[in-house]
RNA sequence: GGGCGCUUAGCUCAGUCUGGUCAGAGCACCUGCCUUACAAGCAGGGGGUCACAGGUUCGAGUCCUGUAGCGCCCA
């Protein structure tokens, strides 16, 4: 039995109350017999547990709920798992720091370990699976708290379903794939150059770059020609002159051609090297001929591959200067010089290397400081060097163009919303110039899941892998032996040796649908789920997240692993810069909800449509909390009309809750109700394209209309002013639209919507179904919906004229004559008597005329004094 | 350097796909009203050559071309 409306209704609490209602109603929970067909699932992008939550996860968080919610009213089971994403370098720090202690990978696992209760210097060394353990025990007190944060945001995510990226079913999946991509070619190791962090001292992946203006200087610097003249290169990396291996220039380059097939030698280090021509050097850059060095930068990489040239590398892991000169750096003097380089680092080598050349004269003029684009790890604060290292790859189409086309088309069978959003993805996918790099010299991450042999002398044998069965996932290679061997065998001649690596933490993110849906886990639930509906995430990680992820399943299914793709914009902060923890712009959401309600909150963020940054504003939060209290107001002022009050006779009509749609007959009831027709099909259209934000303003628009117009003008007549048949029209409409508009409001004032509903429905509002035409009774469609119009506009110019007055809206009219086309007029004859009752009018007459005016003279007051 | 988006009232933004009822909403501001749903309310008001320049059209905020500024993506 429905509750009543209270007396005066309030937002205060409503969060604590429907969310506890909700979970222990398992209003969200997800009925696993339905069919595919039935099903709406969408895959959460799960947020850094070990970071903190800031008002960016709340606005787009919400977007993805209020598509759920929608959904789930229109009569699709919702699948909306949440995960967490622990797996990665924040946890690992975290986990050290907190307990005190440090990962080898090494060590057998210690059932019998606890952490130091105070974490000390003295870092405690534990095994991985020790490790991993305390990470579950940390990360359960994030979770915790940003569980209480969505439920109170009133996320309707199922909360039984939960995962963590470096849970044991995450690492099974993500091994599991590897695995697949290995059997099919799709992955594979190589000893190669590749992007290098020496602070992090790991391997990067394209994805993971971004490029920062940096100074630097040209130095130019002159190459003997066997006729003892100079050709001049300009560079900003002096000190990799040791590990040159050619000059180039662009093939068209008039000044250059002569020198190409020709050598020149290095300055100080007397090494000769070829001169080439190559479409990417730009003759517009330096002195238009550049060196190539292995390897300074990405393009360096590709001028050696293309023309196959010698590895002369000089740079070590630890970003030093390696012990040894290069190979083919044979000159007696250019070794002297080596020496003075060797164990420095960098930039103590690049100052020695141009001292050097300064003195020899081989360094033309002062170097020339510019600004340029350096590539760093996004995470990392030193700039990338380029180290020849064996790491694990996943094909992207990078070096292959079939498979780059396949993947571009891929995206070209989502659904994106924003549609432009697409560009960023192709243009990315087509700027690939290499493999995905996945292995990582860290301790935290899915173990790459595969062994080498060691031949008999003691040689490992990278390209005799041996693979686990699945059945056994995951795997520790470090800590447990190979298939078919001991663990004595480990590392010694015969025998196996494990791969050090884990794997990136896209190389599992990306598999985010195989998690959730049940891949290879729960065959039943996969085929009820997969491929997923959506995917929302944000703009900027289109390259990494939903890009990684499309590769991974078009790989194992041959599929893309959604249908739409929601992008949602960033959270801009009043001065228009992107709100982030290092600028310290940010709001802590919890207080913010707890200010304003979570509705109030809801609604800012659904203003915000996809795609489009969007500006923190309080002032958008406090419209949302003043609509949610207008739907509190006048729901409860519209659900008693026609309930007797204490000490009155029972009304023969049934009140609004319980009246009659049929009995509608008036015209201007009719008019709002085609009106409404209009509003439901327009709320919904939008919502099937995703813009939620259109849904939202029309609804909105149509209930301040629908509060300051339609209910004053019913008002009396719904008491019963105009007799039972007239109160009865009036209630009937009440009772429809007001259904009508709680569900429209749902999705986005779940809360304030739940409420109303709870005083006279069964059942939650979210699980009823969404709005139709179809349900709004037909006469609607007989009747011309502009007599609500006409009569809104009349009342209007009513209330402007005691306005101007200076009079309460209350006073008393004598008379009022409007004058309008016959066509209008006919128009508001019907609704006249609501206007008169409204407008507390005596005497309404009409007269024709060109143009819409209304005179209003109101009742002389009796002078008080 | 290539691509994408944005530019409409003091502020935040709709409206552009589908040209004409399109110059809007809310906030802020000013004025009035304590109205038995709501003063965290209601009513009313002022405020914009729709970034700029061309073009198409009977007609352009809307379509086309170009320019500028801002932002983002990629190189």
């Amino acid at each position: 039995m429905p509750a009543e409306a209270p007396r005066k209704p309030t937002l205060d609490g409503l969060e604590e109350k429907w969310g506890a209602r909700w979970r222990a109603d398992g209003t969200y929970g997800f009925d696993r017999s339905k069919t595919r067909d039935e099903v709406y699932s969408i895959d959460t992008p799960p947020p850094t547990v070990s970071g903190s939550l800031h008002v960016g996860h709340v606005f787009s968080y919400t977007h993805t709920d209020l598509v759920a919610r929608y959904q789930r009213m229109r009569g699709k089971e919702v699948f909306y798992p949440m995960g967490w994403d622990d797996n990665g370098l924040p946890t690992e720090r975290r986990v050290q720091n907190y307990y005190g202690v440090r990962g080898d990978a090494h060590l057998p696992y210690d059932p019998d370990f606890t952490p130091p209760a105070e974490p000390s210097k003295q870092q405690v060394v534990i095994s991985r699976q020790n490790f991993l353990e305390l990470c579950d025990q940390l990360v359960l007190e994030d979770e915790k708290a940003f569980e209480h944060l969505w439920t109170h945001l009133g996320l309707s995510v199922d909360w039984t379903n939960t995962y963590a990226t470096i849970d044991e079913t995450c690492r099974r999946v993500s091994q599991r794939a590897f695995l697949r991509n290995l059997a099919r070619g799709e992955a594979y190791t190589a000893e190669a150059p590749c992007l290098w962090d020496v602070s992090f001292h790991t391997a990067v992946a394209q994805a993971e770059l971004e490029d920062r203006e940096r100074p630097g200087a040209y130095h130019r610097i002159g190459f003997g020609r066997p006729d003892g003249s100079l050709v001049h290169i300009e560079t900003t990396r002096p000190e990799l002159l040791p590990a040159c291996v050619a000059l180039v220039a662009h093939p068209d380059d008039a000044r250059y051609q002569p020198l190409f097939g020709t050598t020149v030698t290095t300055p100080l280090f007397g090494v000769e090297v070829p001169v080439h021509g190559h479409e990417l050097a730009d003759p517009e850059k330096g002195s238009g001929i550049a060196m190539i060095c292995t390897f300074g930068d990405l393009t360096d990489v590709v001028w050696w591959r293309e023309l196959d040239l010698p590895v002369r590398a000089v740079v070590d892991r630890n970003g030093r200067l390696l012990a040894d000169p290069p190979p083919g750096l044979d000159d007696p003097a250019g070794r002297q010089a080596y020496a003075e380089l060797a164990g420095k680092t960098i930039n103590q080598a690049q100052a020695r290397v141009v001292e050097l050349l300064a003195e020899s004269g081989d360094l033309e003029g002062e170097p020339r400081p510019i600004t340029h684009a350096v590539k760093f790890f996004e995470k990392g604060d030193r700039p990338l060097e380029i180290v020849t290292t064996r790491q694990w790859y996943i094909r992207n189409g990078g070096r292959e163009p079939e498979l780059r086309d396949a993947l571009v088309a891929r995206g070209g069978e989502l659904a994106w919303h924003p549609g432009y959003m697409q560009a960023r993805y192709d243009s990315w996918v087509e700027g690939l110039n290499g493999d995905w790099l996945i292995s990582r010299q860290r301790f935290l991450g899915p173990p790459i899941p595969v062994w080498y042999e060691v031949d008999e002398h003691g040689e490992t044998r990278y390209d005799r892998i041996i693979t686990p069965s699945e059945d056994v996932l995951p795997v520790d290679p470090q800590a447990q032996p190979a298939p078919g061997y001991d663990e004595s065998q480990r590392d010694r001649p015969g025998g196996f040796a494990a791969d050090p690596d884990v794997m990136d933490t896209w190389a599992t993110s990306s598999l985010t649908p195989q998690i959730v849906c049940g891949w290879e886990e729960d065959d039943d639930l996969f085929s009820r789920t997969f491929p997923m509906d959506l995917r929302p995430q944000g703009h900027d990680i289109i390259r990494t997240w939903l890009f990684s992820t499309m590769v991974r399943s078009h790989f194992e299914f041959g599929c893309a692993p959604w249908r739409n793709a929601a992008l949602s914009g960033w959270i801009l902060d009043p001065d228009r810069k992107k709100m982030s923890k290092s600028k310290g712009n940010v709001v802590t959401p919890m207080a913010n909800l707890e200010r304003f309600g979570s509705d109030a909150v809801r609604y800012w963020a659904a203003n915000g449509r996809p795609g489009t940054d969007t500006a923190f504003d309080e002032g958008q939060m406090k419209v949302g909390r003043r609509l949610a209290i207008k739907i509190l107001n006048a729901s409860k002022f519209a659900l008693g009309l026609g309930t007797p009050r204490e000490g009155e006779p029972p009304d023969p009509v049934p009140a609004v809750p319980d009246a009659d749609p049929a009995a509608v007959t008036e015209a201007l009831d009719l008019a709002m109700l085609a009106r409404l027709r209009v509003l439901v099909d327009e709320a919904t259209a939008a919502f099937d394209g995703y813009d939620y934000a259109r849904a939202l303003e029309r609804t909105e628009a149509f209930f301040w209309a629908f509060c300051d117009d339609y209910l004053e003008l019913v008002k009396g007549r719904a008491y019963g002013a105009r007799g039972p048949e007239a109160a009865a029209s009036a209630r009937g409409a009440l009772n429809v639209s007001l259904s009508t508009l709680l569900r429209l409001f749902a999705p986005f004032l779940p809360f304030a919507t739940e409420e109303v509903w709870s005083w006279w429905q069964e059942g939650s509002v979210h699980r009823a179904a969404w709005p139709t035409a179809a349900e709004i009774p037909d006469a609607a469609t007989s009747v011309d919906p502009a007599t609500y119009d006409v009569a809104g506009a009349v009342l209007g110019e009513i209330r402007k004229a005691k306005t101007e007055a200076g009079v309460s809206l209350r006073a008393d009219v004598e008379t009022v004559v409007v004058r309008d086309t016959a066509e209008r007029l006919a128009l508001l004859a019907p609704a006249a008597g609501d206007v008169c009752e409204a407008g507390n009018v005596a005497t309404l007459t009409t007269e024709p005329a060109d143009d819409f005016s209304v005179e209003v003279t109101l009742t002389p007051v009796a002078d008080d004094d």
